[in-house]
DNA sequence: ATATAACTACTCAAGCTTGAGTAGTATGGA
DNA sequence: TCCATACTACTCAAGCTTGAGTAGTTATAT
């Protein structure tokens, strides 16, 4: 799963009717662009799918004043079905970029959950970690490509800076900071 | 530009004549599959690619003594300068998995020129880096989707994680560890 | 003897991604 | 006034990715 669908569909689910520019006009004002790549064009291929599978429906075609007719989408029950199903797997995801997706949308959860999901996805970013680390050592420092030490070491870093940052936000949560809408 | 081309590439070149089981056997056993996903069906989609756009001439049909017949290919001449192109552009590059797979094809460069790139690398994940930091900063803490402010230190961690492994390569380079066929 | 799993080698279709393009509207400056 | 730029809103084609399937061969165990 990319990240495209559910950032599609929270972002419909959250607007309430939105049409594909709106969409991307919104997930822009986020800065989306900076931890993940969005293009227009994957955007209105994830509305379309989303759409094709009952995900969503097209609530009638505006002619906006300004610029050419806009097809305006809401979610289905199916969809929302879908949205919280992408939604814990995001938030269980050692995947950055989905795991990125998830949080942004966590305010859907209640904290319990959320905290349930990120303390399994940090238990898992840290066996990947560790499970690295191990495959590190045992392979003999060979100096031929493709240098698998090194490479193992370059992902188990990248994984253990994410771990600490799973861990610090699991601690904030316990703090009782960020606010829920159904706590 | 995804990975795949430059695993491909490379290993054809590598091996100097190769079909695409062999490829994706030599990639898995390299433990490729442990840092960037190489699935059977895109070695077989980049191949003929490639063999159209004139990088990699099918060199014959073989017909193995245990299953099916397969294609041959090897490198072409411009095949190696687009392998070059790939090679320069991944030990260049800010993204993990390209960074990666040129790293593991390093060997094909003067060590001169590796340090070169890699330390270009390391200064704009740097960049990249600071300038997340600089934009959380930025960003008032609000405590509602999608976070920003914690997003950004997500991706800024990572990115720190990815130059300090930068960082290290660079100093055993300097100090003389790997070697180079082009020295 | 036999079936079942694993290996060899690739193909296919459906879906995903993306650079480029289209086409109209508004806006700001010279 | 007129030109260039930017915004609104989407489309298209070419290429990329991937789960699943095909089809034969060989080892393994029962």
């Amino acid at each position: 799963m990319s990240a495209v669908r559910l950032l599609v569909l929270g972002m419909v689910r959250m607007l309430g009717r939105a049409h594909g520019y709106a969409v991307h006009r919104e997930l822009t004002s986020w800065q989306i662009d900076t931890w993940t790549s969005v293009k227009p064009a994957s955007l209105y291929h994830a509305l379309k799918q989303l759409a094709k599978e009952g995900k969503l429906r097209t609530a009638g075609m505006e002619s906006s004043p300004e610029g050419p007719g806009r097809t305006v989408y809401e979610i289905t029950a199916a969809g929302d079905v879908e949205f919280f199903g992408y939604l814990e797997g995001a938030l269980r995801s050692i995947d950055i970029e989905e795991l990125g997706a998830g949080f942004a949308f966590m305010q859907a959860l209640p904290r319990a959950r959320v905290l349930a999901l990120l303390r399994e996805q940090l238990r898992q970013t840290e066996a990947v970690r560790d499970d690295l680390k191990t495959m590190m050592s045992d392979h003999p420092v060979r100096d031929k490509p493709p240098y698998s030490q090194d490479l193992l070491g370059l992902w188990s870093r990248s994984f253990g800076a994410n771990a600490e940052w799973s861990r610090s936000l699991i601690e904030r949560l316990e703090r009782g900071e960020y606010s829920f809408t159904r706590d």
